[in-house]
DNA sequence: GTTAGCACTCATCTGAGTCGAGTGCTAACG
DNA sequence: CGTTAGCACTCGACTCAGATGAGTGCTAAC
């Protein structure tokens, strides 16, 4: 579709302007070393690429920015993978090299690194619990009225959550139904849990204990594993350094956005069979405040599952290169690691 | 120390300050109904009160606004108490009505509520783990080389974290020491807990077990109660809409102290034996990056000890009076809640 | 002790003028 | 025919002078 040449000066206008925010001219194109031609014929192909969508025009007489449609084709078909990946290898290993044995942890550490070496914000999506198995689950008397139910999933999760005791039922009960839960319910995955406990174990509680109706509520809070994701947020403030978001209006809004957690869940959430590596430019992305801004995401895996997912969010005008790279080498190294600890 | 006359025309100048963020001159304050001065008289009086240290004046020919000193005054002796508290009551108890049986999640839940309320950026500190006593112990094996430790306090908080199991202890082994640090160790506060485990159990252990120096080294990271605090944040985005910080360098700092936890922990840590209100103005904080800010704190407590603190960052040009009410009422209702919870 | 009057200060706003980067178009060149 | 040089034109950004007005300090009168 588009001629060799017009691709290398969508290029490089993208890189120019990547690094200095300006929209960029003719001239400096053609200075560039590697182009041969003269402003002139640069000006001509940049009317043409104008014409097709990839550029824009802040306003007649200055130089041309990428459209959206200019940073897709760029990332689609011109960013330079192989050569970012070098560069930052050594600060992400040495990252894994510190030893961290939480896995909520190293997700913490991760996001931190992330923003660090981009200088963007990173937003994590900490492991799913949904499509881990049930391990262990306790339910330990704080007094008469209340107690800690305690999951513990295969992965070495631990969510815990206050629940009531009924005033009917008496200690030994619970600790009966407990065991009995325990023994039934081991390795079920999370998600099926409340549909087993009913379908598998109803009946026989039903016999032996009384006050079956009760119980069964308490259990129902119990075990509502609320499918609670953590999303870890570092470097939110990086975006006041971009000269883009020097507005303090329109910055506000997307750091508005960046404190509903619901809101990141869903940006965040993986895409099932997408590729690896997703980029999602501008208006692309739902939410309007994000229009001059850029998602670059991954995710992270264990056993081909997808369970959480790590992010860039920058300014369209962002360092795709890079970003992709490293967000490539810290999705493929987390999930090497969790592979590791839980084999 | 001030006449009549300069506290009311202080008061005035705070009041007009606060709500209007501008430099008041002479005639506006004389125009109010409550004062029956003119503006020569008005400007009389502003000059010794800037004299004394209580206003400053950006520029000749500009109003005067509050120097800290005079807010320190203001607060001191000039913040009108009681009316401010009886407006907000009704939110707040809504807010206590909604049954959330999760410590956790009131916390997170009432620092939304603050920030909301107030439209500055609340940051709260969660109950300390620290003078909490332990209430059960147990480590459970995940797979041959790891198990998670799981720390249940008094107060129903549960603490979580993965060990490595030394290769040559067994099982039953682990469970052995397990009971009998549930039997010996329970009720100890967990600041104790090491040191009883060593002078207690040690002896007996050193009999009983072997491999008892790596054995020891694995309790002793999993008992590591790390006294790490939650910190919520809420409402930071708040501070954008301050008109003293539409300069973005300014607030970059601000917002970036606010992303570290060891400062903001640091800053929020209950001062013993304080009143139960504090308020540091302007440099009274100790980073620069907060000189335009006042922080307002106030603690909850259990059993007259204080557990963690609840506060408010603003803008020196803050709502004193307002925000000093709502902390005040949300931090007793905090702390009657908790000794509810667990009297 | 209080107030009216007045000269003075100084940040802010406005509009005109200048500058310069960059364009589009046309014509010439190889 | 593709490429390039030349030139008029556009338009945001910057600068500077003048106008505006809110507010002060001081003095003198009430």
């Amino acid at each position: 579709m588009l001629t060799d040449r017009q691709r290398m000066i969508l290029n490089a206008i993208v890189d120019d302007y990547i690094s200095s925010a300006e929209p960029v001219g003719s001239r400096s194109i053609s200075k560039r070393g590697d182009v041969g031609y003269s402003p002139a014929t640069i000006r001509n192909e940049m009317a043409d690429l104008e014409e097709l969508g990839y550029l824009e025009q802040p306003h007649t007489s200055a130089g041309r920015i990428p459209s959206h449609k200019g940073y897709r084709y760029y990332v689609d078909h011109l960013v330079p993978w192989n050569s970012a990946e070098i560069a930052e290898m050594g600060t992400i290993r040495t990252f894994f090299a510190e030893k961290l044995n939480a896995t909520e942890q190293v997700i913490q550490h991760a996001a931190m690194i992330l923003s660090n070496m981009t200088n963007y914000t990173s937003i994590l999506l900490g492991p799913e619990v949904f499509h881990t198995s049930l391990r262990h689950f306790q339910l330990l008397p704080l007094d008469d009225k209340t107690a800690v139910a305690i999951i513990v999933t295969s992965t070495g999760q631990v969510e815990n959550r206050t629940v009531n005791i009924p005033p009917e039922i008496s200690i030994s009960e619970i600790e009966k139904v407990v065991n009995l839960l325990n023994s039934k319910l081991k390795n079920v995955p999370l998600y099926k849990l409340k549909t087993q406990l009913y379908t598998e174990l109803g009946q026989e509680m039903q016999r032996h204990i009384s006050h079956y109706e009760e119980l069964m509520k308490m259990l129902d809070t119990a075990l509502d594993s609320e499918n609670e994701q953590r999303i870890y947020l570092s470097g939110a403030t990086n975006m006041l350094t971009q000269p883009e978001f020097k507005d303090v209006d329109k910055v506000k809004h997307i750091l508005d956005l960046l404190e509903e957690t619901p809101t990141l869940l869903k940006m965040m959430s993986p895409v099932p069979g997408g590729p690896g590596i997703q980029v999602r430019i501008g208006t692309e992305n739902d939410h309007e405040a994000f229009a001059n801004c850029s998602l670059i995401t991954a995710t992270y895996s264990l056993d081909g599952q997808a369970l959480g997912s790590i992010g860039i969010l920058g300014p369209t005008r962002m360092e795709y290169a890079r970003v992709m790279g490293i967000l490539g080498i810290l999705s493929r190294d987390l999930t090497a690691m969790l592979a590791h600890w839980y084999k």
